[in-house]
Formats: structure tokens, sequence, C-alpha cells
DNA sequence: CCATCAATGTGAACAGCTCTAACTATGTTA
DNA sequence: TAACATAGTTAGAGCTGTTCACATTGATGG
């Protein structure tokens, strides 16, 4: 009868429900797909009525609107975090950008589908690419720092969008099971600074 | 009580049920997104009850799988059609398979998600892994054109998967509304053209 | 210290979903 | 024409998301 957690103050009012929610559907989703992932089940991990949720969020969408704008949030933490072992502005610390974010991808790749299928997330889109926005600006910097730039001009801007487009492909192909379609199995991590070479302007420090 | 569809032999059995209801599921995935979609729709649709597709289908996901395959196959039929516009083993060529790929996923953005995201298939990977391999196939031969080899080699593979993941990258940031997250909007046919030049191993007619 | 109020839980119920079971109508073939 | 396979039906089980009225609690002001 009495909830197992953490002592409680009175095991009705359950302390953090809201946050809770959100991690439950965090790991359900990746266990299950986002598509196997069901409120109830939610609540059930949680421990509360099926009824429960709705004090914390609008609808089943909103909840995952949350997950998605956590996750986008932590992959531009790990994209900054990646790059800054190498030295900054460099093919190096450009290619690590992109290994954070196919890494990412293959490590919750239900979340990372979620995070970019727009559709799923009618009426806060806007929300979700203000955050979008913040990591997208992690790989501008660097690319502002490889053109010797000191701000993100539209030069960068078209420098850097080519290089998303392919980890962004790389990662989708990668998640779904595309990388041995052929005889010649795809190498990620050489893929990835392969095409940061090909596709960034010719020149270590050139100005574009 | 008569069915008011072409002359019917009974108005008991159908007809045709089975390719009515792949595109009633078509247009309705379009219309409404896959989630949106619904088995009981697509009966109303075709008026039937809702027991009757599962004479044809084993099941919903089943349904959905053939309106994958069907996508993938129309797919390189498009592919193929745009690059026999140019002289093949061109840039041009290759980016205008490029283009159909992109304009594929605009204009079916939801049938795009669908051939792709393998786990909405589970069980019938394989079969749809297969047709896939078909339409890249055609990018595989122009590209082998390209660099003057006469089999699909390692080589081959190795030039022209990062056209791929380039292509398939843009695709799904532009159908998840990610072409304008900056102030300077991506042009679409610019990016590929740029994008084939710099991937494709330099000069034309190149051996790689 | 108590009354009140907002916040946050509950249980019951609804409509809609996928899918199954048993039944029925039809087309084909011996 | 009898028998059989094919392809529809109705009814219903067991889910789901969501809402409703109600219950419990924590915090606040008298």
């Amino acid at each position: 009868m009495a909830r197992n957690k953490v002592q409680k103050k009175s095991a009705y009012h359950h302390g953090d429900l809201r946050g809770q929610l959100i991690s439950a559907a965090r790991s359900l989703i990746e266990e299950h797909g986002p598509d196997g992932f069901s409120m109830s089940d939610a609540c059930r991990l949680a421990g509360v009525s099926t009824a429960a949720p709705y004090r914390h969020f609008a609808s089943k969408q909103d909840l995952l609107t949350e997950v998605a704008k956590d996750g986008l949030q932590r992959l531009g933490v790990e994209m900054e975090d990646n790059a800054s072992e190498f030295t900054r502005g460099t093919v190096d610390s450009i290619s690590a950008i992109g290994r954070a974010y196919v890494n990412f991808a293959i490590r919750e790749p239900h979340t990372f589908r979620l995070m970019f299928s727009t559709r799923a997330h009618s009426g806060r889109i806007e929300e979700l690419r203000e955050v979008g926005r913040g990591s997208y600006g992690v790989l501008l910097r660097e690319v502002a720092r490889y053109t010797g730039e000191a701000d993100i001009t539209e030069s960068v801007i078209r420098n850097a969008f080519p290089l998303w487009t392919q980890v962004h492909g790389l990662s989708f192909l990668a998640i779904d099971g595309k990388l041995d379609v052929t005889a010649f199995p795809v190498d990620i991590d050489e893929s990835i600074l392969i095409a940061t070479e090909r596709l960034l302007p010719p020149g270590s420090q050139a100005k574009a």
C-alpha cells in the first residue's frame, strides 16, 4: 500500500510527478518506440492514476514535446562538449560535433526522431525551434572560428548548413539500418571526417 | 443500400478491396500523417466494415508496410526518370536524382518518413530493404557512369553514399521545416548542386 | 490554531481504436 | 447442384487518451 519510493510527504501528493513522467516517457520511448509508448504505461511506471498527468500536461503530445525539447538541449551540450576536446575552429573540432550528433541519434533513436518530427508537436513548434537554434549555434560558431569570422554571417551559414545536412542524413540512415545495404558497410566516423573535409571551404582557416 | 461505386457484381464481394485500402491509406496518411491514420477511417473510406481488411492484411502495420514499399518503388522510378533528362554520368544527371529524391519527400512527406522508419515494419524489413536497394541502384549506376566504372565496385559505393546521405538529410530537414531556421533560407536545388560537386571525386569522368 | 483555497491526486466513464471469433453471403468448380 | 474457398458481416474484448466530478493535501491569512 505504502509507496516504496524515497520518503514521501503524503504518498498522495507525489512530489515531482511532472519530472517523473518526463523521465518515464523518455525510457519507455527508447524501449518501445514513440508509438509503443502509452500514457497509461507512464502512469503505471510512476504509480499514479491515468488522469493524473493531465494536471501537468495538456495532452500526450504535450508530454512528448517536453521530451523532445529536453533531447534538443542535451544534444547541444554534447556537441559543445565534444568540440571542446579539440583545437577550436578546426576540421577536427567540427567533425567532433558531427560525431556527437550521430552518436546521440544512435544512442537515443526514438527521442532523436521525436526531436525532429515537427508534425508531432503542432502548436509548440516555435518553442522547439528556439531550443533547436540554440544547439545549431554550436556548429555555427565552430564554423565561424574555422573561417575566421567574428559573427554568424551569411557565409558562415552557407558553409555550415551542408554539414548539418550531412550528419542529419547520416543519423537517419544509421538508425534506420541503412549503413550496410551494400556489401561495403559504412564507417561512421570516417564518413563524417571525409564529408567535413569536402564540404568545408578548402584550406584551413580560409575566408570562404 | 446499393453501393454507389462502379457497378459491382454483388456489392458484397468488393472487387479490389486490397488495392482500394492501400490507396485509401496513402491519401489518408498524406492528409493526416501516419499517426492520424486509422484502419477504421480507411474502412469508412472504402465502404466496408472494420473487420474486412484483416482478410487482406495481417495488421495495420502490414498495410503501412505495403504503402512504404509502393513509395520506395515510385521513388526509384522518379529518380531514373529525372536522370534520363540529362547527359548520363554527369554532375547534372546525378544532382537530378538528388532533386527527385528531395521532391518526393516534400510532395509526400508522411509516406517518405514511413518508407524509412524501419521500426514500423518489423518482420518485413528485409522485403523493404530489397525494394530500397532497387532504387538505390539508380544512383549507384549513375555514379559508376560518372567515374567510368563498368560495375558497382567498392569505390563507386564509397563515392555514392555521401550523396545519398546528403539528399536524405536535406529531405528530412525540408519536411521538418528546418530550411529557414536562420535568416538565410536554403535553396534546395542550389544546395544539391553544390553538395554534389563537392562530394563527388574531383574532375569530370575521374577514376576516383 | 483553524478555515479556506489552490494544487494535485482519484475513480468512473466515454468514445474510438485494433484485432478476433463466429457467422453469412458469394463465386467457382466437380 | 453440392461443396468449398473466398471475402464479406456483426458483436465484442481489451486497449487507448481524455474528461468529469470528487477527494486529499500544503500553504496562507485571520
